[in-house]
DNA sequence: TATCAATACGAACGATCGTACGTTGAATAT
DNA sequence: ATATTCAACGTACGATCGTTCGTATTGATA
């Protein structure tokens, strides 16, 4: 089951360059779109050559889906993770903690045109292929995870005021955007601040503790 | 104060080939973008020659003003005046028929790539410029509206468990949005029905009656 | 050693882009 | 009647795009 501990250098040169060059791609696109990459921008941007970046990635596409790849991970790595780590599983101060974080990688700008897939899924919206598959099923993760996070919130009896897992999750992912989306638009902070007290009165009129729903507010 | 009666029939010829272009430049760019608008393919649109369209228009910048601007009109003829034409001024049944009418708006594709603005906002979100300015601008103005009806039914006594009216209007366009953006993405109708359940019984908590807010099932 | 595979490059391709120029024809103004 | 204005066109420009090709280089394999 273990791969070869010896790593073949030719891969491992290649997945540092297409590494290095994504990193570069992740800001251009969350502030241009999946459209707004190109081979020969990339390639201004990190000193490589245009046919370079073409031989790594294959075609656009590819290296569209590369940039949804290596978001996903960026993402799970920002919002994901911390939460898994700090919060117990199953209970409400994950759910809490989920939308928290959130709103706290999309105030921190992770990306530099804000939440990468808020901005490339209203891209891809109507385009259906390859990409949109790929932000669909990183869209569906993220909401699986949050509904799941509910449902099990709502078996300990946490949500007494909740009957619907997933239309608690629907609410909590549009209020989120909306706040990337109009802080980005108008330069303000404010949205987040507004994202949080919707939320916390959400959860607070759903039977959650006032200071349970605290967290909101860090960034 | 009256224009003069006889109008240039030259102007007048070119207002008309605007506006047909116009047509087709909408849901284009209400499927690929703002950037996704070419004078090529409104070109083949069209029927009309590309040195002629870029004439009419000036600049690409130019064409996605004149876009936006007609977009905003659009909107404003499909979801503000035929809800102004139908509901009293100064009350809640104003507030939920616009909400019920965003969601019938987005619904029936008026733009087949759903809501024009949610797709536009989203492209220049990160990206300064005049195109922006009026993207930002248009919203203002629907949020503006919102804020202002929800004002005055708080002012009639119609929402006694609301305190801040740009509150209420930042949490309604957001779910209007995760509606809009979740039907693009899935291809199903059922995130409206999401939406309306949540607005439904967000206005309940406030205090509207049961069947005032039936209004926001209807298609 | 020789063979193969993968990165990386330069160069070139056809296509499309936004823009500019000059011209034509029709409508208006003088 | 003449001059002017505007829509509309054909053409051409430089730029950028995605892709392909041939080649050199490096590392793995036989």
């Amino acid at each position: 089951m273990a791969q070869a501990p010896v790593i073949d250098g030719r891969l491992a040169r290649g997945d540092e360059s297409r590494r290095r060059v994504l990193g570069h791609a992740l800001d251009l696109a969350s502030t241009e779109g999946l459209d707004g990459l190109s081979f020969g921008r990339l390639a201004d941007a990190s000193r490589q050559s245009k046919s370079g970046i073409a031989t790594l990635f294959g075609s656009k596409e590819g290296l569209q889906l590369a940039a949804v790849a290596a978001a996903r991970e960026v993402f799970a790595a920002s919002v994901v993770e911390p939460v898994r780590a700090t919060t117990p599983a199953g209970g409400l101060a994950r759910v809490i903690g989920l939308a928290g974080a959130w709103l706290s990688y999309s105030r921190r700008r992770v990306f530099s045109g804000g939440c990468f897939f808020a901005a490339t899924v209203a891209e891809f919206d109507a385009r259906p292929g390859a990409v949109q598959d790929a932000l669909r099923g990183a869209l569906d993760e993220w909401e699986g995870y949050l509904s799941h996070s509910i449902r099990r919130a709502m078996a300990s009896g946490e949500l007494p005021g909740l009957d619907d897992a997933e239309q608690l999750a629907f609410e909590i992912a549009g209020i989120l955007e909306a706040a990337n989306n109009r802080s980005l638009l108008r330069g303000e902070d404010a949205p987040y601040e507004r994202a949080a007290r919707t939320l916390r009165e959400r959860f607070i009129a759903l039977g959650a503790s006032p200071d349970a729903v605290s967290v909101l507010l860090t960034r």
